[in-house]
DNA sequence: ATGAAAGCGCTAACAG
DNA sequence: CTGTTAGCGCTTTCAT
């Protein structure tokens, strides 16, 4: 250490600079002297080496730019940062970015830990990294071993889709996407079966025409899915409601739907998922998800890992609650139907604006069947 | 090494890590199985320390979850992924946070090389960086020293504004937002400047009563921003016409003018800027600037410098092109004013649908002060 | 082709 | 309080 050529040991060194009281204020002053003199940088390398721990983080995420996943990292970022960490992302969009990142993971000695975010992984993979005892948390995916932070999607469609019936929609259709070709999402057809089972229970049938699954989506959204999701507007007996499995279709969807023409929630009404910022700053009803908040709580429990405590329950489910904006209300013409081959409905004179109408939210999952979600309301603060 | 304990010496079993052609394929063989009995994992660290370099690289964000700043990052991630670089990611929000990272940064041997991105520096902070050879490279900031690569923000408020006034326009309202208390952004800034440049070289004097600055905003917008910047609608003779300094800014104005019962474009164009991934969900105009591309460009760049390339050019200038999409459209109603104290607009039984007009889009940045920019341009392929 | 040895820069006993 | 001495796990000559 170059700092020792200044008179003392490279202990000493390393005591000034780990702040050990236990070094005269004289020599302290010396050592510090030396090392802006010569521009002394310590090398985190070194001392990562020398202690067996990096202070570092590995954090996967799946298509980064998707609103809702840089949200939890964001949130895993801040609580990482609080804690001393250095956090490095990999963004994963291929299967092979996957196997290549989650194999090097396993076998080699990377970070003191790992967050996985919306990544399904295989037995495999997880067993590997069982095996090696790196320390994991798992946020919003099913991956069976390392405790993971999840929602109930079924139970958000189910809620999402109650709570338009209980405006009093009857024919509402669910917009929502493949899952991605290589990466195997799920969320999205756990939403579709809470839609299927509200409408069951309501004494509906699911209408098959009502369904689109658009390709999956990468980041942004597929505009010729949204294509498809609008064919849905102009079938007779048209839905008076959209659900859509995210935020960022539903906020495609907002735009299409007016572009025909059709006013939102008049003519039709629409429900997203995620509660992404976005959906505030266009006021779209969603059910809302912890997204900033499960990072920093999937992050908070590896630190507690990394800090030798014990991994508790493997399976924790985040809350889930409606908020109603502005996108939703009760369906102002129950009796309107399509034209037949008329595809734009006229504007009614006497259409009102989005915003006259009082916005509620409701709080707290629905957890089970009970159609009873949807009926305790609270106006958001906006 | 562990692995040593099975026949070979330590050089051997390096070799074997590192695919060395001189390793009989026997001992190689051998060494193998011994490695994964053993679950050996190759330590990164001690390899960082022995080499003398990282393989890591600093990212510094400012506002993460902002469209145009992730997509930025992601365009990072991709180039130094594939150049085998990790990326370890600092989200800053404030300016303790700016502060201790890049100091530490200056002062601590972390990474080998780094990308700071719409973060500007302070001159002695820069100093500190530029003092200890660190390798560099600034986006979307002018940070002098290191290689930088901005747009000309000025020549896109004109751009956007010219383009505007080309399809009839006089009265074009602007809508920013104040630079962060803490950090010191200045995008805004220019872009006003550039409107204000085009009203002036248009004849038009700006009416401080059709600028509206919110306060800033960190990532998501702020709705009461959004309130006074709707405010414009109510004064007399209102704007036909609003150029938001983010895309952001102008999806949250649409939507807050669709809820007053306006519509877009025919009652008020809207354009607005950076040409995010949701620009063209909503099909909004805007000026385009490359997000993920610049990303790239700015790691390829910094990959040059950690592999002895020269710094080149200290500044590039980025092109920026105006994407004209649904959202504009010369206006329909010149003597439309408001009558009043009414602040809704009757919707014009009339009013055609957003996408019927086809989109045009210009190609290339004005750079100059020139009003010629917005006339050439081009269909978009949506 | 491969073993031996030095060293990357730091921490952590262990003596004084 | 502070100097000394071993490593941490890997790469890299230099011999053999």
């Amino acid at each position: 250490m170059v700092a020792a050529e200044a008179g003392v040991g490279v202990g000493t060194v390393s005591r000034v600079l780990n702040g050990s009281p236990q070094v005269r204020e004289a020599t302290r002053h010396r050592v510090l002297a030396v090392m802006t003199e010569l521009q002394y940088r310590p090398s985190r390398v070194a001392t990562s080496l020398s202690r067996g721990t990096t202070r570092a983080i590995s954090v996967f995420v799946t298509f980064l730019t998707r609103p809702s996943v840089v949200q939890r990292l964001a949130g895993v970022i801040t609580v990482l940062d609080a804690k001393g960490y250095d956090t490095v992302v990999f963004n994963i969009e291929t299967a092979e970015q996957r196997d290549r990142h989650i194999n090097s993971l396993a076998n080699e000695a990377h970070a003191d830990g790992a967050i996985i975010v919306s990544l399904p992984l295989a037995r495999a993979q997880l067993e590997a990294i069982r095996v090696r005892g790196l320390p994991v948390v798992v946020l919003d995916a099913e991956s069976p071993g390392p405790p993971r932070f999840v929602v109930d999607n079924t139970a958000g469609g189910q809620m999402a889709t109650e709570y338009l019936l209980s405006l009093g929609h009857r024919r509402i259709a669910f917009v929502g996407d493949y899952s991605h070709p290589d990466l195997a999402f799920t969320s999205a057809q756990h939403r579709l079966k809470g839609y299927t089972v509200a409408l069951t229970l309501a004494g509906i049938k699911p209408d098959p025409d009502l369904i689109s699954m658009m390709p999956h989506s990468g980041s942004a959204v597929d505009p010729r899915g949204m294509q498809s999701a609008l064919a849905l507007l102009d079938i007779p007996r048209r839905p008076t409601a959209m659900f859509a499995a995210s935020d960022v279709q539903a906020i495609g969807l907002l735009h299409a739907i007016e572009e025909r023409g059709l006013r939102v929630p008049e003519d039709v009404s629409v429900i997203g998922f995620d509660d992404i910022d976005a959906a505030g700053l266009v006021r779209l009803s969603t059910i809302r998800q912890p997204l900033e908040e499960s990072g920093a709580i999937a992050a908070r429990k590896l630190c507690e890992l990394l800090d030798g405590g014990r991994p508790g329950r493997r399976r924790t489910v985040l809350p889930l609650e409606l908020v109603a904006r502005a996108t939703t209300s009760a369906p102002t013409n129950v009796s309107s139907v399509n034209t037949g081959a008329t595809k734009r409905q006229t504007v009614p004179a006497a259409a009102g604006q989005r915003a006259s109408r009082p916005a509620v939210r409701a709080r707290g999952p629905t957890g089970g069947a009970s159609p009873s979600s949807a009926t305790h309301v609270w106006r958001e603060p906006a």
